[in-house]
DNA sequence: ACAAAATATTACGCATAAGAAATATATGTA
DNA sequence: TACATATATTTCTTATGCGTAATATTTTGT
């Protein structure tokens, strides 16, 4: 009963895990020379390497991310060039965003370092394991809707 | 192979993850009127009711934090009133933290929270799921170090 | 048509975390 | 003892994320 242990509690193992993963995936993409790519980013270039052009608000509901957090979250990618706004022509409101050549070219790079880094974080586990992990995650992010 | 759906990605599940058990706990701890707890006090606090008194360093290592983030985290716990700081007699380098009697007393209503936040995160997910989800947590983690 | 409500984005303030460099103290060794 | 090295903590800068409020449009209801 008496939770009093950190290993014992769920949110603390999975903050801590993220914590590392993120640590792991900066230290990845600098040995990798896209040291432009910041984890934070990587929601973002998958959801415009699927499909370019997307809204902020868009793309802000697939990564999981208040409208708020993607002001700065793209500012700073157009800052490191990896992508530009544009005035959606049909609502004055809205802006698309769009990748820029350097933002399409370092997809491969970028995913080939997001699949060792993620072998990494997850030596020893089997891919059994890591399956059932992402399926009884995938249900827990249900909750938060 | 191409990973391009932040779904598939265990990184992007496990760090949605965090963010949806900070935001439902903040809310628990203001539920139950105990709002100057902030999810990032919890390791600290779990760690100071097993063991009052540990020096700063180690408080960090049990946390998992950097010294350069236990800083800016105790000196709000201080101003919150949960703890303070006090001079090692022993290491003139050293502070050692302590409880202050409220860091103490919410403890019983923060466990409470702590579990009952859990459950709703994990709601619908069976003990074993999640018992076999810190196994696998507790040995990713063995590979941070 | 026009006010009200909804939508898209930004601005600001705060919390949380890391990394690099500075400071102070301790420890080990020549 | 003196000096190099290690340890404990802080400061500063940056990144990341939320919540609230402001602004500018667009859509909706009457």
């Amino acid at each position: 009963m008496g939770l009093i242990n950190p290993t014992d509690c769920p949110y603390y193992l999975i903050s801590r895990t993220t914590l590392f993963g993120t640590s792991a995936l900066k230290r990845g993409f600098a040995e990798a020379d896209v040291g432009q790519v910041r984890p934070a980013y990587i929601g973002v270039l998958m959801s415009l390497w699927r499909e370019d052009g997307l809204k902020m608000i868009e793309l802000g509901r697939r990564a999981g991310l208040e409208p708020s957090t993607m002001t700065g979250l793209l500012d700073r990618m157009e800052r490191d060039g990896l992508l530009y706004r544009s005035a959606d022509p049909d609502d004055r409101r809205a802006l698309r965003v769009y990748l820029t050549e350097e933002g399409v070219r370092i997809q491969g790079t970028v995913l080939k370092v997001l699949d060792q880094i993620i072998a990494e974080i997850f030596n020893g586990i089997s891919e059994e394991d890591l399956d059932h992990l992402k399926g009884i995650l995938r249900r827990v992010l249900e909750n938060s809707r």
